[in-house]
RNA sequence: GGACGCGUAGCUCAGCGGGAGAGCACCUCGUUGACAUCGAGGGGGUCGCUGGUUCGAUCCCAGCCGCGUCCACCA
C-alpha cells in the first residue's frame, strides 16, 4: 500500500545506492553494439559546494543523460572535478591565516602544496556527494581531476607539442597583473568596475621653460614612469613642440615630446602622458617610438627604485596622493575634476589590477581559433540557443594571445627548464629536459625548472579527450569521443567552451561536440544575482531537504527555456512539489482500484472510447517529450508532461474513468484497469529523466512483475493507430458538454448539491448514440438528476450550445433569473462580436482571393458556428423573457 | 563606442504571420472514498510607442522609449 504522501527523504537515498549498485550509471552495461552517448560534465571546483547553478546545470544534464539511457544508447556522463589553481590556493591560504598558521612564502612551495593535497583529500569531494543528492546518474568509476596523473601528462603532452609547433612561446610584454594574488591573470580574468575617481590635469614645462604642455590622468602615480608626452602629429597647437622636451615634474628627467596617431584631439588638451611599462596603449606607442620602459612598481605594486627616494616602498595609491600633493605645491596642478570611470580588478582576489612587464608564456590563440570558428560555421558543433553563436565567432575571430603562466603553486608546473645562460628545454619530463641539455651543452649542466604553473583554464581547455585517456588512444577515447552535448552556463563561452573547441580540434582533429547547449543564470524572484551578502542565496541542498529533490529537478528543467536568466522563488517549488504529489495520488488511485499491469497487454486493442482516447493522448506526449528532450528543449518536455498529467489523465481520465472502475460491465473495467495501468506507466518513463526519485519508488509498484529498475526501462516508443479521430472527438464533445454544464451551475448559482434534469434538443443520431455510452458518466461528472431527449426546450431551462444541438439545464426554479439572463445576454454579444469580425473578413475580397484557401474555409466555418450558436441563445432569451 | 537580448494578465514567463495562453496570485463555491500539497467556476491584457510591409501583424522590417548582459574604453 502506498503511503498518503511521498517520503523523498527515504526514497532518495535508498533508490540512488540502488542505481549505482544495479551499474546502471555505467555504459559498459548497455548492449555491446549499442549506439554511444557521452557527456562530460562542467568539472566543478574542487573547493566549492552545490550552488543553484550546478543545480540546474546538471539537472539538465541528467535529463539528458537518463534519456538517452532509456533509448538504449550506452551513455557515457563523466564527473570529474576541476583544481581551480587561484581560488583554490585562496582558499587555503585564507585557511592558513584563519587558523594563525604561518603564510604559503614562510611554509615555502612544497610544504604548501602539500597542504593543500591534504586538503584535498579531507573536503574536496563534498561537491561529487552533493552531485549524488541532486540524484546525478554520473559514472563515478570514470571520475577525474585535472590535477591527477593522467591529465597531467595530457597537459604536458600538449604544452610541449604547442611549443614545438611554435604555438606556445614566451615573451616579455604587459600583462594584467594582481598585485594581492602576485600573478598574470588573463584578459578574461580582469573584470571592469565602475569607481568614482578623479581626473587629474597636470602641466610639465618644456625643459626651457619657455612653455609648458598640459596632460591628464587618473593614475597620477604613473607619471614617475613617464618616458614621453604624445600629440597628434596634425594637432596645429603642439606642432612647434614635435621634437623638443619637457621637463618630468618630480622625477627631473628630460622626455621627449613625440607625434603619434594615438592622441585624440578632441580629448582633454590633446596631449598624452606615455607611461609605456604601465599602460597598454602607451605601451604600444613605446614600441613604436622605441621609448624607454620604466617599471615603476615591484610585484606587490609598491613603488621600486626606479622612482626619486621619497618614494620609493610607497603603495600605489599613497603615491598617488603624495604625487598630486607635490604637483600642486609645484604649481603645476591644472584642475582637477570628480569622474567615474571604469577600473580593471581582478576578479578573483578583487584587487586593483596593473598592466606590469614581465616574461610570461603565450598561446597562439590567433592560429587555433581558424578550426575552432569554421567547426561552428560549417554545423559541425551547434551552439544552442543559437544566438550565442554570434558572441562566440565575435570573441573567436578577435581573439589576443592567451597569458597561460601563473605565478601561483597550486597547479600543473610549467615543463620547461632553464640552463644556466638562460636557454629553455621544453620537454615532457625532467629527464627529456636533461638529454635536451646535455646534447646542446655537450656537458651536464644545472637546469632550473619554471617556477610558473598553468592557467586553469589550460588543463580544462583538455578535458573532453583527456579525461577519455588521451593521448592513450583508449577505448573510452574511440568510443565516446567525440562527445554528443556539453550543457554549460553561458558565462564560460569564452574561458572554457572556445578553448576546448580549439584544443579538441588541434589535437584530435575532431571538433569535442555536437552540440552546446547554454543554459541560464539563475537569479531570485526579483531579478538580482543571488549573492551570500545579500542573503538572497537559495541553497540547493537545503531546497532538496524542504521539497525533493525531484521537485527542484522539476523547476529546473521547467524554467530552463528561459535564455538568460531563470527568475527563481521557493514559491515555484513548491507548485512543481504539489505535482509530484498530484502523480502520487494519481498512483494511489489506480493502486485503490486494482489497475495493475496486464503481461502482453497492448493499448491498441482497447475497445473502450475512453481507453481508446487516453491511448492517443499518451502517443502524443510520447511524441512530444522525445521530440523536446531530442532538441534539448528541456522546458517544453517539463510543460508536456505536466499538462498530461494533470490536465488530461488527473482532471480528465481518472474522473471519467470511475464509473468504469465502480461498474459493473466486467469487460469494460478490466480493459480499464490495464489501460490505467499502461497509461501510468508511460507517465512514469516519460517523467523518470526528470523527475527519478518519485518515478522509480512507483515504478516499484507498477513496472510489472518482473520489470527492473526504471533507470534501465525502455525509452516508450507509440505505434501507428494509436491515435483515434473518432474516439478523441467523441471525448471532446463529452468534455464541453461537461464544461458547460459546469459553467453554468457555478455562474448561476446552483447549489452545488442540486442535481439538475439536462435536456438536449435538436440531437443528431451521432450525439444520440454518443449519449446512450456516456449517459451515467455525464450524469455524474455535471451532477445530473437525468438527461432528456426533447423537440423543445422546456420553458425556463437555461440554454447553452453543445455542437449541434442546444442543451438546457431545467434549472430556472434554483437560480436567479436576472443573473441568467445576464449570462445569455454576454454570451449573446461575444458571438455577435466574433460573427462581426469573421465576416468583414470574408467580405475581403482580397482575403478570400489571397488567403490560403484551409483559412479561408476555417473562417467560413467560424463565422456559421457563431450565427448558429448565436440564434440558439437568442431564442432562448426570448423563451427566457417569455416566462420571467 | 560595439554587439547581443528583453519589454505579452498583478507577478514570472510561453507563443512569434491567420480566433490572446500557462503557472502563481486574486475572487466565488466545495469535507461526492486518489489528492485541501486538492476540486469546480470566474475576473483580469489598445501583446512598450510610432511608422512600414502584408488580404491579414503580438509575431516580419525601420525608428523611438525603457531595461539587462557581454566586449571595448579608462591619456
Amino acid at each position: 500500500m502506498l503511503d498518503k504522501t511521498f517520503d523523498f527523504h527515504a526514497a532518495e537515498t535508498d533508490l540512488y545506492k540502488r542505481w549505482e549498485a544495479s551499474g546502471a550509471f555505467s555504459p559498459d552495461r548497455a548492449a555491446p553494439d549499442a549506439e554511444p552517448f557521452s557527456i562530460v560534465i562542467p568539472p566543478p571546483n574542487v573547493t566549492g559546494a552545490l550552488h543553484i547553478g550546478h543545480a540546474l546545470n546538471n539537472t539538465l544534464q541528467d535529463v539528458l543523460i537518463r534519456f538517452e539511457r532509456m533509448r538504449g544508447k550506452a551513455a557515457l556522463w563523466l564527473p570529474g572535478t576541476d583544481h581551480a589553481g587561484i581560488a583554490t590556493q585562496m582558499m587555503v591560504e585564507r585557511q592558513l591565516a584563519a587558523a594563525g598558521n604561518m603564510g604559503r612564502r614562510d611554509m615555502g612551495r612544497e610544504a604548501f602544496v602539500e597542504r593543500v593535497w591534504e586538503w584535498k583529500a579531507e573536503s574536496g569531494g563534498a561537491i561529487v556527494q552533493q552531485l549524488r543528492r541532486l540524484g546525478a546518474s554520473c559514472d563515478w568509476s570514470r571520475e577525474r581531476f585535472t590535477l591527477d596523473e593522467g591529465l597531467s601528462n595530457a597537459v604536458r603532452k600538449v604544452f610541449v607539442t604547442l611549443h614545438k609547433q611554435k604555438l606556445i612561446y614566451r615573451d616579455k610584454r604587459l600583462v594584467n597583473w594582481d598585485p594581492v594574488m602576485q600573478t598574470a591573470i588573463s584578459d578574461l580574468e580582469v573584470e571592469q568596475r565602475e569607481v568614482d575617481g578623479h581626473f587629474w590635469h597636470f602641466a610639465y614645462p618644456l625643459d626651457d621653460g619657455t612653455a609648458e604642455i598640459v596632460v591628464a590622468t587618473t593614475r597620477p602615480e604613473t607619471m614617475l614612469g613617464d618616458t614621453a608626452v604624445a600629440v597628434h602629429p596634425s594637432d596645429e597647437r603642439y606642432k612647434h613642440l614635435i621634437g623638443r622636451s619637457v621637463r618630468l615634474p618630480i622625477v627631473g628627467r628630460p622626455i621627449p615630446i613625440i607625434a603619434d596617431e594615438y592622441p585624440d584631439p578632441e580629448k582633454g588638451s590633446g596631449a598624452v602622458k606615455i607611461t609605456p611599462a604601465h599602460d597598454f596603449n602607451d605601451f604600444r606607442v613605446g614600441q613604436r617610438h622605441r621609448l624607454p620602459m620604466i617599471n615603476i612598481f615591484d610585484p606587490t605594486a609598491r613603488l621600486n627604485d626606479e622612482v626619486p627616494p621619497a618614494y620609493r616602498g610607497l603603495d600605489r595609491f599613497e603615491a598617488r596622493k603624495k604625487v598630486v600633493e607635490e604637483i600642486e605645491s609645484l604649481g603645476l596642478l591644472r584642475g582637477v575634476e570628480r569622474t567615474r570611470h571604469a577600473v580593471p580588478h581582478g576578479e578573483r582576489s578583487g584587487a586593483v589590477v596593473e598592466p606590469y612587464l614581465t616574461d610570461q608564456w603565450y598561446v597562439d590563440a590567433k592560429a587555433l581559433a581558424g578550426p575552432a570558428i569554421a567547426a561552428v560555421e560549417d554545423g559541425r558543433t551547434a551552439l544552442l540557443p543559437r544566438t550565442w553563436e554570434s558572441t562566440y565567432f565575435e570573441w573567436m575571430r578577435n581573439i589576443e594571445p592567451w597569458c597561460i603562466s601563473r605565478q601561483l603553486w597550486w597547479g600543473h608546473r610549467i615543463p620547461a627548464w632553464f640552463g644556466p645562460d638562460g636557454r629553455i628545454f621544453v620537454e615532457e619530463s625532467e629527464e627529456a629536459a636533461r638529454a635536451a641539455a646535455l646534447e646542446h651543452y655537450g656537458r651536464t649542466e644545472p637546469l632550473r625548472q619554471d617556477e610558473d604553473v598553468l592557467d586553469t583554464w589550460f588543463s580544462s581547455g583538455l578535458w573532453p579527450f583527456s579525461t577519455l585517456g588521451w593521448p592513450e588512444q583508449t577505448p573510452d577515447l574511440q568510443r565516446f569521443y567525440p562527445t554528443d552535448t556539453l550543457v554549460t552556463g553561458f558565462d564560460i563561452i569564452f574561458y572554457w567552451v572556445a578553448r576546448m573547441m580549439m584544443m579538441g580540434l588541434h589535437f584530435t582533429g575532431k571538433a569535442p561536440f555536437r552540440r552546446v547547449v547554454f543554459n541560464a543564470l539563475i537569479r531570485d524572484a526579483q531579478g538580482a544575482k543571488m549573492s551570500k551578502t545579500k542573503g538572497n542565496v537559495l541553497d540547493p541542498l537545503e531546497l532538496i531537504d524542504d521539497y525533493g529533490c525531484d521537485a527542484l529537478r522539476f523547476t529546473m528543467t521547467a524554467m530552463s527555456g528561459q535564455a538568460r536568466d531563470i527568475r527563481l522563488s521557493r514559491q515555484r517549488i513548491e507548485g512543481y512539489r504539489n505535482f509530484g504529489t498530484k502523480l502520487w495520488n494519481a498512483a494511489r488511485f489506480c493502486e485503490v482500484n486494482e489497475c495493475r499491469p496486464v503481461a502482453g497487454f497492448d493499448p491498441a486493442d482497447a475497445r473502450q472510447t475512453l481507453n481508446r482516447w487516453i491511448r492517443g493522448e499518451t502517443a502524443r506526449t510520447i511524441a512530444a517529450v522525445t521530440d523536446a528532450l531530442d532538441r534539448c528543449a528541456f522546458a517544453e518536455a517539463a510543460t508536456a508532461l505536466y499538462r498530461f498529467i494533470w490536465n488530461v489523465v488527473c482532471d480528465w481520465y481518472v474522473e471519467l474513468a470511475k464509473p468504469i472502475l465502480t461498474g459493473d460491465d466486467a469487460a469494460a473495467k478490466a480493459e480499464t484497469r490495464a489501460t490505467m495501468a499502461w497509461t501510468l506507466q508511460m507517465c512514469l518513463k516519460l517523467l523518470h529523466p526528470i523527475s527519478p526519485f518519485i518515478t522509480e519508488q512507483l515504478w516499484g509498484e507498477f513496472g510489472g512483475a518482473d520489470a527492473g529498475l526504471l533507470i534501465t526501462a525502455a525509452w516508450p516508443k507509440s505505434a501507428d493507430g494509436w491515435i483515434d479521430v473518432e474516439a478523441d472527438a467523441e471525448m471532446a464533445w463529452l468534455i464541453a458538454l461537461v464544461d458547460q454544464v459546469r459553467s453554468i451551475r457555478a455562474e448561476t448559482n446552483v447549489p452545488p448539491k442540486a442535481r439538475a434534469p439536462l435536456v438536449l434538443v435538436g440531437a443528431s443520431a451521432a450525439t444520440r448514440d454518443r449519449l446512450a455510452r456516456h449517459r451515467a458518466l455525464i450524469e455524474r461528472l455535471a451532477r445530473l438528476s437525468g438527461i432528456e431527449l426533447a423537440d423543445a426546450a422546456p420553458a425556463g431551462a437555461v440554454p447553452f450550445v453543445i455542437g449541434e444541438a442546444t442543451g438546457a439545464l431545467a434549472i430556472a426554479q434554483l437560480i436567479d433569473i436576472g443573473a441568467e439572463r445576464a449570462r445569455l445576454a454576454k454570451e449573446i454579444a461575444t458571438l455577435a462580436a466574433e460573427a462581426e469580425r469573421t465576416a468583414k473578413k470574408l467580405a475581403n475580397a482580397d482575403f478570400v482571393a489571397r488567403a490560403p484557401e484551409e483559412v479561408v474555409e476555417e473562417n467560413r466555418d467560424r463565422l456559421a458556428d457563431a450565427e448558429s450558436a448565436k440564434a440558439k441563445l437568442e431564442s432562448a432569451l426570448e423563451r427566457l423573457e417569455s416566462v420571467g
